[in-house]
DNA sequence: TTGAGATATAACCAACCGAG
DNA sequence: CTCGGTTGGTTATATCTCAA
């Protein structure tokens, strides 16, 4: 870079046991010009990726944009250093938690520029990032995004497979948000089929209860014209056998709804290698797996989530 | 408690490419 | 050709997990 007037802020925090790293170069909009001028395709694609999806770890962006891990490592901490991202971690240690990236003082105003908006003050950027790297939240959304981007990869290594669409759950919300609150949106395409989905991730902070407490959402969405299948993801395998009896025991409430679940365990290491395009869904009420592709329909005619 | 294996990053290095 | 940037490889280092 040519003048450089960035300044870097480590900040690490010892304070508590949940110690964290957050690396924020912080600089001007002159700043953000000039770091464009520097960004290729692959790079601008991070940049939306982040602006939609708000975190990602070094391995899930490694899935949607680079074929090696090195490289990612090696581009993201360079975007880094030049304020494009930023990135935080709980841990201090190298090597025991990959980085969580997230835009960047100078990405969120290139984003904001590109978007037509008014370009946030630094100061007010970095409360942003600082908010979300200690967010309750955080764990779930990067569940969320861990999912949607192992699809993405499975689109990238199989030949007749696309994530069609992949909605975060603010752009969800202002579609179907007076209804239901999905963490996520997507449609897969596998050999010429598509199938379109909603998706809830839990790490257990709700009871079975409240989750059952969900589906009179889909059933109001579902009579309003739009249904979908409905995927539960879970944290633990026990947790969704949990789910899945209590989900059977209920059949009226899940008039006209297709639910299926699966475990993350389940999930990343399915044997066949496919992921969660693979037959880790568990439908309700059934013994037998499925495909992603394969989930039954639910019984009203779908229309576009848009 | 200890050691092996897995995982992740930093710091190097070399090869390649396009612009000037 | 030189320079700057990108890509991808190796090595060193550090921690976590898990089994003995």
């Amino acid at each position: 870079m040519g003048r450089t007037r960035l300044a870097t802020v480590a900040t690490p925090n010892n304070h508590t046991a949940t110690r964290s790293t957050i690396t924020i170069t912080t600089g001007s909009v002159a700043d953000a010009i000039d770091a464009g001028r520097h960004l290729t395709d692959r790079d601008r694609r991070v940049l939306a990726l982040l602006a939609a999806h708000r975190v990602l770890t070094t391995e899930q962006i490694t899935r949607v944009a680079f074929t090696s891990h090195i490289t990612a490592q090696h581009r993201l901490a360079t975007l880094t250093k030049r304020g494009v991202l930023a990135r935080f971690r709980r841990c201090l240690p190298s090597g025991s938690q990959s980085w969580r990236y997230t835009l960047g003082v100078l990405g969120v105003m290139m984003n904001a520029a590109r978007a037509g908006r008014s370009i946030p003050r630094p100061s007010r950027i970095t409360e942003t990032i600082l908010a979300l790297a200690e967010s309750p939240k955080l764990d779930h959304l990067l569940g969320i995004n861990d999912f949607f981007t192992r699809l993405h990869n499975q689109a990238n290594r199989r030949d007749g497979c696309a994530l069609v669409e992949w909605w975060s759950e603010r752009k969800v919300a202002k579609s179907v948000g007076e209804l239901v609150r999905p963490d996520g949106y997507g449609e897969w395409q596998e050999s010429g089929r598509n199938v379109r989905f909603f998706v809830e991730y839990d790490n257990g902070t709700e009871t079975l209860e409240r989750l059952a407490g969900k589906f009179e959402g889909y059933r109001n969405l579902a009579m309003a014209g739009i249904s979908h299948p409905i995927l539960f993801i879970f944290a633990g395998v026990t947790r969704q056998n949990n789910f899945h009896r209590m989900a059977s025991a209920r059949s009226r409430d899940l008039a006209g709804l297709s639910v299926a679940s699966t475990a993350v365990t389940d999930m990343t290491t399915d044997t066949a290698g496919d992921g969660p395009a693979g037959p880790v869904w568990l439908p309700v009420p059934s013994s037998t797996r499925r495909r992603l592709i394969d989930l039954p329909a639910p019984a009203t005619r779908p229309r576009a989530a848009a």
